[in-house]
DNA sequence: ATGAAAATGAAAACCATTATCAATAAAGAT
DNA sequence: ATCTTTATTGATAATGGTTTTCATTTTCAT
């Protein structure tokens, strides 16, 4: 019963254990956050977010812990050109869809796109194979963004 | 004679002008850096190796001329995990070959690629094409970097 | 329950990048 | 060549997201 709400501890929590990390009440809290968006949520999102539960955590924990997350691979950060740091949960056994980003340079809106991604992955793993081989490269991860004006940015001028 | 110093106006002060853009010794300086080197560098080592021959010329001028070029097209501006912005001259008409970046997550050493541009560039322009009609977006430009750990990081611990 | 070690929060520090503004230089007109 | 307009520049200060610091609190194996 995939969809359910278990009572039982996240799935999360195993991996933090894993990495022989701890489990706390802000990390908890954090992941929770991000678990229950699609969108791309800044630290300081995530803080007002998590304040609302948790009034005592600081922002500072909240820097300590996307960074923790992200180096055990649980989070992607983005920079999509506004100045923060955008941050997704990676996919999770329940996640969405791995997507890729369109991104505006008019007004930094974001688009997730899913469309092409089955030909882009394909494509993403013949290339990781080969550059491993020949750079001797341990791929983790990849980034595609594409560059260019929403609609309502093309028109504005 | 393509390959010969030329004692006329370099090719880009064309397009500077064709902006509207004026032409300027600071201008000149800058994009000159650029040309003659296939490393990423910052606005701190653009400033430095500017600074050897115009002493006068000011970090401001840097960042401002850079954000310039970016909008013009003329350099692509990346972020690799160390702090600062790193600057690249998109490719002008005797232009390297274009290339994609390797990143280790370990010591951010940055590895450009060409091996396996052909079929990315491929599939990217279908790409670009079909995003294009469903999001109503005008693509300008695309961004595609493979994270991991290189091999000297792969050792490290 | 207990204690060692990890994690946290408040505040200060950091530092790449931007904004300000008076002085300078580019480019067309004279 | 000189003048005039206006973009551009440089020094300085300000900005603001992110990190450091360090004393206090919490986790979790025992």
């Amino acid at each position: 019963m995939p969809g359910r709400k278990a009572k039982g501890a996240p799935w999360w929590q195993g991996r933090f254990r894993g990495y022989g990390y701890r489990m706390t009440v802000p990390r908890e809290a954090i992941v929770g956050v991000l678990s229950e968006t699609s969108k791309h949520l800044s630290a300081e999102d995530i803080f007002l977010e998590v304040h609302k539960v948790y009034p005592s955590i600081g922002l500072t924990t909240i820097y300590r812990t996307l960074e923790l997350l992200v180096q055990m691979g649980l989070v992607f950060k983005f920079d999509f050109g506004d100045k923060r740091a955008r941050y997704e949960l990676a996919e999770g056994p329940k996640g969405k869809r791995h997507h890729h980003h369109l991104v505006c340079i008019g007004c930094d809106t974001v688009i997730d796109y899913t469309d092409f991604i089955d030909e882009e992955i394909e494509l993403l793993g013949q290339t990781e194979k080969g550059l491993s081989k020949k750079f001797n490269f341990k791929i983790t991860n990849h980034l595609i963004q594409f560059y260019g004006l929403c609609k309502r940015c093309q028109n504005k001028k």
